[in-house]
DNA sequence: GCCGTTTTCGGCCCGACTGTTTTCAGTCG
């Protein structure tokens, strides 16, 4: 389904919705339905239809929701909707939402207490009273206020990384289930995005799926079942994730899999493609008229498109690339030489120096740069300039005695807030790899902001610009900064912009980083590790950097250790 | 609000389930 049409449908269904919450005719609540259904199950795009005749022809839709797609065609909006809204806000007509809340009820409570809201209905759940309305009765709140947990677990966004290992547990325990075939992950999870909603999951087997279903339901993780059909269950994690789960036949599998991945936006427009070319799209996904596709390859190759990665699939783009062979060959994982930002027990890190080497070399590294703080960052220990002296010798000691993994000598040196750097010039000087990062002033105006990062990527002895933005994903606001400017001076000055993986950052975010490379500006993506373990991380940040069409020749710590040296040679006086 | 005429109104509207009842209303698909 196009753009336009979900739109209109989406508005059409919530004029439905409110309406019913008035008490108003259910028949003209039914065409409003009707007419929501229809447009977003037709082939065509509302675009072709010209005038209110030919809109007219639309089944459900007659002269007065013509005229309403005409306005809205014109001006962007609807009058009757937005006069809608204000009688029956989006948060009270999203508790419909709730299992158990039917419009009648909400009217009920709307009326005797007052409910505009999920705070206000909870006050209401709990109130004594409510007993009193005919028809509720001990059981039916309950239900309802179980329901309430789950509609706010389905509203709330858990961070990429925190998601991430449940999910590869789910995926492991699932493949062990007798019958199972193929397990993977779906939905926004598979595509990397930052923040997913639930878990999905996917599976084929070629007998019984409901007895998969059965033993899925069974498994450790599962603390609440709250759907289960034939082929299909939804349920709930003891740390309250849920996780939806989908078993097919494996000949289903490809046009399943591509389905429950999305992103809705890219899949609209894969459906108005498979449509051109006749094929049909249902609630398991498209087919053609032999059947579904067994793989994503052939699902997208017989729509004429490049295998689009789940990564790209935001409709940013990939599919007009897809159809003229143009998409990137993305980075990937393996092809990353080492990590150039981590941290030991010389600052705040619980690692030392030898056991992140000895990791990284587990991680098929051949190299990895230590760097550890600079005075400013007192709270993480920062080092003196003795002090980093000091651990220079412990490196040159590990790497004399022919270490697993070359450990270069790096700082993570504080941007101060006029945009000098926290070690001086003579300092930064004796060090192989130095990032820069901005720790502290966060809530500065733009303009002075922008100068202080720029500044800092001006000084030659700076390598990589650390953390970009300083958002903590779920928690903390970029601070202000101008990325083109900075952009714009990273390439300039040849300074490489971080893809920094920790888990509440991904900063670069996805989109800033398909900007950098688009300039031609360098990556490096790395850590920020601060113990072994989180040298793992890694591939949220490749996630991040795939999202943003980076590709390898982008990255610097792609190379080979002897290139990584050149590049940082050149880069100093 | 749509639709289709017996042409400007009257019909549209299903069935299963559940918790609440004691014969049914409301929700949901």
């Amino acid at each position: 389904m196009n753009k336009l049409n979900s739109q209109i449908a989406r508005i059409f269904a919530r004029i439905a919705d409110s309406l019913e919450i008035l008490d108003e005719n259910g028949f003209k609540i039914n065409a409003y339905r009707k007419a929501s259904r229809n447009i977003s199950s037709m082939q065509n795009s509302l675009e072709e239809f010209n005038g209110e005749k030919e809109l007219c022809t639309i089944p459900g839709i007659g002269n007065d929701l013509s005229k309403k797609i005409i306005e809205y065609k014109l001006t962007g909006k609807v009058a009757y909707y937005e006069e809608i809204r204000k009688q029956v806000p989006d948060e009270l007509a999203e508790l419909l939402e709730i299992r158990g809340v039917g419009p009648k009820f909400l009217r009920t409570l709307v009326k005797q207490f007052a409910v505009s809201n999920i705070e206000s209905l909870k006050e209401s759940i709990a109130d004594p009273d409510i007993l009193e309305v005919a028809g509720i009765g001990k059981k039916k709140i309950k239900q309802i206020s179980r329901s309430i947990e789950v509609f706010e677990v389905g509203k709330k966004r858990m961070r990429l990384a925190e998601a991430y290992p449940v999910a590869m547990i789910i995926k492991e325990e699932t493949e062990k289930i007798p019958g199972v075939l193929k397990v993977e992950q779906a939905g926004s999870l598979r595509r990397m995005r930052e923040t997913v909603g639930n878990i999905d999951i996917i599976a084929s087997a070629a007998e019984d799926t409901s007895e998969i279903i059965e033993e899925f339901t069974r498994l450790g993780f599962v603390k609440e079942v709250l759907r289960k059909t034939e082929n299909s269950a939804h349920v709930l994690t003891e740390a309250v994730i849920r996780v939806d789960i989908l078993v097919t036949k494996p000949a289903c599998y490809g046009s399943a899999l591509q389905n429950l991945t999305g992103s809705s936006y890219h899949n609209e427009k894969i459906r108005e493609i498979a449509a051109e070319k006749g094929l049909e799209t249902d609630s398991l996904g498209i087919r053609n008229e032999t059947g579904y596709f067994s793989s994503e390859e052939q699902l997208y190759k017989s729509l004429g498109l490049q295998y689009i990665s789940p990564e790209l699939r935001e409709d940013r783009g990939e599919i007009e690339a897809a159809g003229t062979g143009k998409l990137p060959e993305l980075l990937k994982r393996k092809d990353l030489k080492g990590d150039l930002h981590t941290h030991s027990t010389w600052s705040d890190g619980a690692s030392t120096i030898r056991d992140m080497a000895d990791k990284a070399a587990s991680l098929g590294y051949e190299y990895i740069a230590i760097t550890d703080h600079s005075p400013s960052s007192r709270i993480a220990n920062g080092l003196s300039i003795s002090r980093l002296m000091q651990k220079k010798e412990e490196v040159e000691k590990i790497n004399s005695e022919g270490g697993p993994v070359m450990v270069l000598m790096g700082s993570e040196v504080d941007i101060l807030s006029d945009g000098s750097l926290d070690y001086p010039d003579e300092v930064l000087k004796e060090l192989d790899f130095v990032v820069a990062s901005v720790h502290s002033s966060f809530s500065m105006e733009e303009d002075e902001m922008t100068k202080r990062i720029c500044r800092a990527l001006k000084n030659p002895n700076v390598d990589a610009l650390g953390h970009p933005t300083g958002r903590l994903i779920a928690q903390r606001e970029p601070y202000k900064v101008d990325m083109e400017a900075v952009i714009e001076t990273a390439k300039r000055h040849d300074k490489a912009l971080e893809i920094n993986s920790s888990y509440k950052r991904l900063d670069l975010k996805d989109t800033h980083a398909r900007e950098a490379v688009e300039s031609g500006v360098k990556i490096i993506v790395s850590t920020d590790a601060h113990r072994t373990q989180h040298l793992e991380r890694i591939i949220f940040g490749v996630g991040t950097a795939r999202r943003g069409w980076v590709r390898k020749k982008d990255v610097v710590n792609t190379r080979s250790l002897p290139d990584l040296l050149k590049w940082l040679g050149s880069q100093k006086p």
